[in-house]
DNA sequence: TTTACTGCAAATCTTTTGCATCAAC
DNA sequence: GTTGATGCAAAAGATTTGCAGTAAA
């Protein structure tokens, strides 16, 4: 799997390089479901590239975060996941007590997101929250 | 100030202990203004009190986390914040660009609350819920 | 050739934990 | 007197950083 042409002209166009390093980041990042987070994408990128250290996965994510190309969610759980930003938002729903991630469309947010703007004039950043509580099972 | 009797003697209750130092850990809470840290706790303390170590400020966040006699909200900068569940619920606006927090009547997110339940069967757990974006200010 | 990027190791920062001691009940 | 709570120091775990070497342009 190679990363989408898109990102990759992003990076390039902006003057910054294409090392190898960043290209199976990028691969590992549109190729998952989503969700995943810095350890993860380091041990896919390891696997078949045992020349990455996380450090460089860490810095490319921020980098990517900086650009807009990759959102950033915290699930909870202590470490922080990633989506790349073109694949569109959904919100999660997180149980808190089995841990399903429950994925929310986007459109349940969206009248919260105009009520925030036109009553505070706060533009919220709803690309990928987490809400928690208990799933249906869990709550009996 | 001394802590709440209603809290107090909710822990004796259940057995567990009045120590000096919860109590000083419970006055602090109770007395500031919300969305303190365990560090500033800690701080808050040991000025008047210096036989505390922040691990006891920590056993204790958590015991009564688990009582629900506080609650946690995660505002994005590294490290949890507490508030009394007795003082009422709210949510927070937070900037992202210049750091202010906003508070947000818990009415607002109701609506949503029952959305989820309804329509996911997901009971969400709305109680000091964080979003984040930017405000009128960092807007333009 | 230039200098951005990487690897490595060590540091950082918050939170947790093992264990011996102490004190609330 | 019991045993739950504390202090201390060390561990844990995610993320960051300094620095010297490397490679993309």
């Amino acid at each position: 799997m190679k990363p989408s042409g898109k990102i990759v002209s992003r990076l390039s166009e902006q003057g910054y390089r294409l090392t190898p390093q960043r290209m199976m980041i990028l691969s590992v990042i549109e190729g998952g479901g989503g969700h995943i987070s810095a350890e993860e994408i380091y041990a896919q990128v390891a696997a078949k590239y045992p020349y990455v250290n996380i450090s460089t996965v860490y810095r490319t994510l921020e980098l990517l975060k900086r650009l807009g190309l990759v959102t950033e969610t915290d699930l909870g759980d202590g470490r922080l996941r990633y989506h790349p930003a073109e694949k569109g938002h959904h919100h999660h729903l997180v149980c808190t007590e089995c841990g399903v991630v429950i994925n929310l469309d986007e459109s349940v947010l969206a009248r919260l997101e105009d009520v925030l703007l036109h009553r505070y004039n706060f533009s919220a950043d709803l690309k990928h929250m987490a809400i928690f509580g208990r799933c249906a099972n869990c709550s009996e």
